[in-house]
DNA sequence: GATTTACTTAGCCATATGGCTAATAATCTT
DNA sequence: AAGATTATTAGCCATATGGCTAAGTAAATC
């Protein structure tokens, strides 16, 4: 299970690229519909699709002249899974101390 | 409501931050603890940290002349919350797919 | 079959990133 | 006060990133 988390959060520490997966989530779309919002060469608007697709976010298939664009699921679920776990985490340290806080505060008061 | 999304997801975007920021979901650090496990000289452990800084996700104080880092979660929570919304809305599309699908197949079954 | 459409490839450029060493500063410790 | 610790700053270097233009290919359309 290699963690491909560097290729996920750095295709998405990109405004043009998280516009390219929202857009995906309402359905495919040619390459030419995605790139038409952007004010972009289409080169440069490639190489974002090129990085999203190689980050395993999206997959394409050539039908005709046309390349057709959609999302891919799971990775997106694995990058919001160590957020999750690592804000569990902290979260569960914090609960750790309010627990310490309330047993001293106990103390304290019941001597 | 600016958002570093930008900022977050690249801060995040490599494995020595990661790294950082799952260490110190256990409780701040100084910064010499946090850069011994990792095998690279300190001013550029530095650089790692100052990006995470500078995205919000962790906040340092000097006392004395140790520097002490601890986590800051809500950055965390946002990022988080922008991946959660992509996936529903995803998810969503795959319902009303599945639901179109049913009842075609339900038109289909009965004429 | 010529033209248009929809990418694709090649290559250039400026800036950002991630690493380094060396030198400096500030604060403990002895 | 001298020395050891713990950063910090300055500056160098190689590669990656994100943009561009120009030229090429492949599939529709006229």
């Amino acid at each position: 299970m290699a963690n491909n988390l560097d290729g996920f959060f750095s295709a998405l520490a990109d405004p043009t690229r998280r516009a390219v997966i929202s857009r995906l989530t309402t359905g495919p779309a040619a390459v030419s519909d995605l790139h038409a919002p952007h004010d972009m060469a289409l080169p440069s608007f490639l190489k974002h699709l090129g990085k999203l697709e190689s980050a395993g976010l999206i997959r394409s298939e050539k039908v005709g002249r046309v390349r057709m664009v959609h999302i891919e699921a799971a990775p997106m679920a694995e990058a919001e899974a160590w957020l999750k776990q690592q804000r569990r985490l902290w979260e569960g340290r914090l609960d750790r101390l309010s627990a310490l806080a309330e047993h001293i505060e106990k103390e304290d008061r019941d001597g």
